[in-house]
DNA sequence: GTCTATATATCGATAGAC
DNA sequence: GTCTATCGATATATAGAC
């Protein structure tokens, strides 16, 4: 049987809250460990490249169960995808909300591609391998998770509409160009970064300075 | 049975050079048929989304006539990747060798960053297969493929090398970081990019600008 | 909840007729 | 050269024991 999801799977007039609380802490532990395993494998080989067995081994599972915890390869995949999304721009958030309200766009904008990058290539198997899916996934997985990006897209419409207001960056191109332009560069980074040859860090400031100032020599 | 290739399967001392060239003519027609039917739709579903039944009706085959033609379905992926990064280095080169000996490093960088971008966007089924395919595809065929890959990228290497030699461009950025995100955010973008959205033209001014000259407002 | 066993589908590849 | 027919491998998904 599948267990009951959603309101975190807590039935609320319980008198057993311990017992209740337990069983299904035992389900979603065991979800989440077949999540994150998806995560990793998702993020290294890809949609194709990627079998429910290479999963179920990695989770410590046969095949056949994780379909207690997913009613199909499609709805595992969609998960991974929206947790995905939802890390970069959790991670992007906070640090946004850390500049407090006094940090200019500029400096807001900037804060956002390093984040973004960062979690992009050290810190979120989901979010890479929610970039590496989305290029690979069939058009029904793929519209499905349109409404998702479209959220997160929107924040980094208005980050670059608030600096061009301010004029701190220019205003003779388009935004829109701009913005998948960058998002692009950083989306490629997991497929060539290796941390041998240098920190996420100097990758991200690299990054930023040639997207701000340019190539050509300061003046 | 298979044709013989090599020195375009023409037999020099034919004494019928018409009927031995128009024989390996019409294979070599069909091959050639296959061959951008199966560019075009790796292009599109990318790699574990096409199958050789997809290629084959494409193509106004039936899926075991391609085995006349390729001896699996790895060596028919291997061929488009093969001339996906020869057409790009080709449409690059052409234009480099266009501009002159004269032309300084700086112009020719960003003559190399606009042709790139272009042949990935409207000229190339082969090229959008390639950099597609290259993120896709197993390991096995990956190292394959890493040469090919590797002349190309020394090409861009030595742009951005003589660049900086001659003064043209930042000396303080991590040249090999540069040609990585540069080519990144070009190989994402036929992804995203939508004619309707405007001419490739624009698109490769777009980023060239951003890339030689920064998001900041010009001073 | 997880297992084993199996149904079903599809793909790459081969063999042989034409 | 292309066809039809089919083999063998592998994948997702299901059924029922435990």
């Amino acid at each position: 049987m599948r267990p009951r999801r959603g309101v975190a799977g807590v039935s609320e007039t319980s008198q057993q809250p311990d017992a209740s609380q337990r069983a299904s802490a035992k389900s979603d532990l065991t979800r989440q460990r077949v999540l994150d395993a998806a995560a990793q494998i998702f993020a290294r080989r890809g949609f194709s490249g990627t079998t429910l067995s290479d999963i179920a081994k990695a989770a410590g599972l046969k095949t056949g169960s994780l379909y207690y915890h997913f009613a199909s390869r499609e709805d595992l995949v969609a998960e991974v995808m929206a947790r995905g999304v939802r890390q970069v721009a959790e991670s992007v958030e906070a640090a946004l909300a850390a500049l407090g309200p006094e940090a200019r766009p500029i400096e807001r904008l900037r804060t956002a591609v390093e984040q973004h990058l960062l979690c992009l290539l050290e810190r979120s198997d989901y979010a890479r391998a929610n970039t590496k899916l989305s290029s690979e996934v069939p058009p029904h997985l793929r519209s499905l998770h349109a409404a998702n990006e479209e959220i997160y897209g929107a924040l980094w419409k208005d980050l670059l509409a608030q600096a061009a207001a301010a004029g701190e960056i220019r205003s003779d191109l388009s935004l829109s160009a701009v913005r998948m332009l960058m998002l692009g560069a950083m989306a490629w980074a997991p497929e060539w970064y290796r941390p041998e040859a240098g920190p996420a860090r100097d990758l991200a400031r690299t990054f930023s300075e040639m997207t701000f100032a340019g190539l050509l020599p300061l003046r």
